[in-house]
DNA sequence: CTGTTCCTCCAAAGATCACTGGATCATCCC
DNA sequence: GGGATGATCCAGTGATCTTTGGAGGAACAG
């Protein structure tokens, strides 16, 4: 084998990790693993997906090893490979937020527009120490089982309407959720709004707070 | 626009960035630019393709906004966008590294067996403070040009057999190029052992060095 | 203005990829 | 074993990507 030849291989297997990230499908799943293991079902729904087609991207996954399977009875459940492989998602969300203009616009379409306050990372674990703030994690219950910021209360964003009596009145709330893509704490920052409640955002989500090594609960349901 | 649609647009934007990182010409284009700027010739030149295909590459690299381009005269010199496009291109690697068994085997064809002893960045940065060691940079001229690790001399590795009578007998060598999977260093140290001196290479390469923070010096050529 | 250099655009061919519906396979429950 | 559920495999179609040669455009030197 030429040297050319032999650098071509090596490249190669740097590109089947590019090609795994080069599709929009792919990479809402990744998106979704990042919070958790998850089923081809689970994944399809979600994902506004057939199960076939959510099927062969996750082939497609595998075969790149950013993803890995757990059979349980008739389900298969994935999840990613390593934390390396979130890390990967959030540089490409990173590069993408710096020099796309166009994801600006998307994102406004998607998430509606800055209407909400954000809060930094620092300073929610300053104030939840000091005891002088409800953290609210907004996501599907399975998700904050499967690790939250510590203190958080889980109020899925379906449910928080109905339970809005839980959150007593008079303490600033902090909403978060995925990510900064996430929209679940942006409109559960407007509904309290809408109910009269002081509340803001927590500026990213989960992803970040892990990347950033700080310390997440899981487990046990608060 | 429905929010699905909207969700769709988001996602959308980030697989222009993975569609740009999913060729494995477009990597190997990534690896050069990471060095510094180059003409689309020599980019074609270096990356064994033609210069019609390199400047389709390097056009998709550019609506993704990945690369930058500055015209000199009738020459075109791309160069990365920014440090974070370096670092994504680094993390692809790193994944790869860790969940690609396949990459193992072209690595060893490509650079050849694992003959050659490494160095760690920190035992490079204290030895070079001491003065007992010389490092050389065996990159091409104008790479090492754009930046290199402070106290290294110039060695192009096409120079090095002829300059040998340069390097002081009875010291210790350290040499390094671009990176982990760069060859210049294998073969820089592999022909300083062929001439009974004592060498080995650092670890990895001036990229990880400078996502490692440490200080670069560039410019003046020693 | 003319010729040269370097790059980009265009059109065509071949390869690869995404999605779909139907069939098949693995597992579990009865 | 029979039926149900959840996931994968397969074949076909339409779309997208890669590569190539040739034409065209920008900058420059004489």
């Amino acid at each position: 084998m030429s040297r050319r030849q032999a650098k071509d291989a090596v490249f190669e297997q740097f590109a089947r990790i590019g090609k795994a990230l080069s599709s929009p499908k792919r990479l809402e799943l990744l998106d979704l693993l990042a919070q958790g293991e998850r089923s081809v079902e689970a994944l399809a729904r979600t994902a506004n997906l057939n199960v076939t087609t959510t099927s062969a991207h996750l082939q497609a996954l595998k075969q790149a090893r950013v993803v890995a399977t757990r059979r349980v009875g008739t389900k298969v459940f994935y999840r990613l490979a390593g934390r390396d492989v979130a890390e990967l998602y959030l540089q490409i969300q990173r590069v993408a937020e710096h020099h796309l203009p166009d994801l600006g616009e998307a994102r406004v379409n998607f998430l509606g527009p800055d209407d909400t306050d954000e809060v930094g990372r620092e300073e929610v674990r300053r104030r939840v120490r000091a005891g002088d703030v409800i953290v609210i994690d907004v996501r599907p219950e399975e998700e904050f089982a499967g690790g939250h910021l510590p203190g958080a209360k889980s109020f899925p964003l379906d449910q928080l309407a109905a339970r809005l009596a839980e959150l007593p009145t008079g303490v600033d709330v902090i909403a978060y959720c995925r990510g900064p893509y996430c929209v679940l704490s942006y409109d559960a920052v407007r509904l309290l709004h809408a109910h009269g409640r002081t509340a803001r955002r927590l500026a990213d989500g989960i992803l970040e707070w892990q990347a950033a090594d700080l310390p997440v609960e899981s487990a046990d349901v608060a």
